[in-house]
DNA sequence: GTCTATATTGGGATAGAC
DNA sequence: GTCTATCCCAATATAGAC
């Protein structure tokens, strides 16, 4: 289907890449759905018909593009995680910044970080095969990691905890500027604030009894 | 435009609560580009041009669809702030309790919170105009109170960590069963963890240097 | 208020010449 | 590998009869 599967630059000009970079951006914006084959190849400079002949489909285009993006910024996690060796309530910064740092500082960062956002958010049905593919041994080698730091924790409750840091995340590289949040800030801020979120997130304390008298 | 605009029931058979329901199910499903107006009109099991005549298109359809869910719980979380009329650190689980519990516990709750999830998470094309004139007003007066509590705090780390909440918020509406985050939770549940959650991540605790180690 | 019928545009995919 | 041309179907919207 793919004829030269290796090597493919992020900024040549040969047709695959023209491809590649048209159909991110304008899945960036517009979803999956709202991305036309035509409105690809009109971006991209190239024929409507090299979609086919070098992605196959339009999903098939849709898969290239993930995976270029993603495949280096979950490598790039495990290989951090790996070198966390201790355990114990304190490798929870250590752990969540494994996670997080490679989505702000992995080379081609600013489209990669948008397309994370929005294909964390798409409809099930069109990428829900994608994203186990992607995310699935990353995310259960993480919420593994961060259980062992709270052997007594519930398991439930940690993986709903990672969830929380994911939906995060996610929401913050969808909408890096939003007339709703106010004034926009750096990369490196954002990422300082989301991982020190995270990590007060995860620690134990105690439950505020004031809060739940508050119902009603 | 609308010729019948107060008064429309949730799960009565006329012709408009009929399109409200089948959109509102379609578009969680497949978000705004992915439905379309002749599935909406089979699922509604009326006719396509009913569509055109109650709401004028399929994006006013949209626009009432979202309406008719977010404003009832717009409505409660306001009502809700207005109570809360501590200050300091400790009313910060209060106003969070405010802007979670609705979306949790209001009326119609489960196709409700599901809408939120995907709205919050469209192309910016379709519902940024929606979402400023639906959201706006709430956020800013939530991110208000909450900074009221910090005063001492920056206003723009504030509004970001209030935008962590409604990310995590938004993703965990979105997909409350995913594969990749194990088993699933009861509502009850999923709100207390979410609110501690971000309760926690609010508190002024001091930043962990060992953190900043981890830079590669 | 409802429906049939249609106008008009755009969708994804591909056959086949070069 | 690339392009033209086209197939077939789906999209939203609306006119006009009832």
């Amino acid at each position: 289907m793919n004829p030269k599967p290796e090597n493919i630059a992020c900024d040549s000009n040969d047709t695959q890449a023209r491809l590649l970079n048209a159909a991110e951006s304008l899945f960036i914006d517009a979803g999956y759905a709202g991305m036309s084959a035509r409105a690809i190849a009109q971006t991209a400079g190239v024929n409507i018909a090299a979609m086919g002949y070098h992605f196959g489909s339009k999903h098939g285009l849709l898969e290239a593009v993930l995976i270029r993006r993603v495949a280096p910024i979950n490598d790039a996690r495990l290989r951090r995680l790996a070198r966390v060796c201790e355990r114990g309530p304190d490798a929870i910064g250590a752990i969540l910044h494994a996670f997080l740092w490679p989505v702000f500082y992995t080379e081609n960062e600013a489209p990669a970080r948008r397309l994370m956002g929005r294909v964390m958010t798409e409809p099930a049905d069109v990428v829900e095969p994608l994203l186990d593919l992607v995310f699935s041994d990353v995310i259960e080698q993480f919420v593994a990691a961060v259980a062992a730091c709270f052997p007594n924790e519930d398991k439930g409750l940690i993986a709903q905890k990672f969830s929380f840091v994911v939906g995060a995340l996610s929401f913050t590289l969808l909408r890096p500027s939003s007339p709703l949040f106010g004034s926009v800030t750096t990369t490196d801020v954002s990422f300082k604030r989301l991982l020190k979120f995270s990590v007060d997130g995860f620690q134990i304390t105690p439950t505020n009894r004031s809060i739940e008298k508050d119902i009603l």
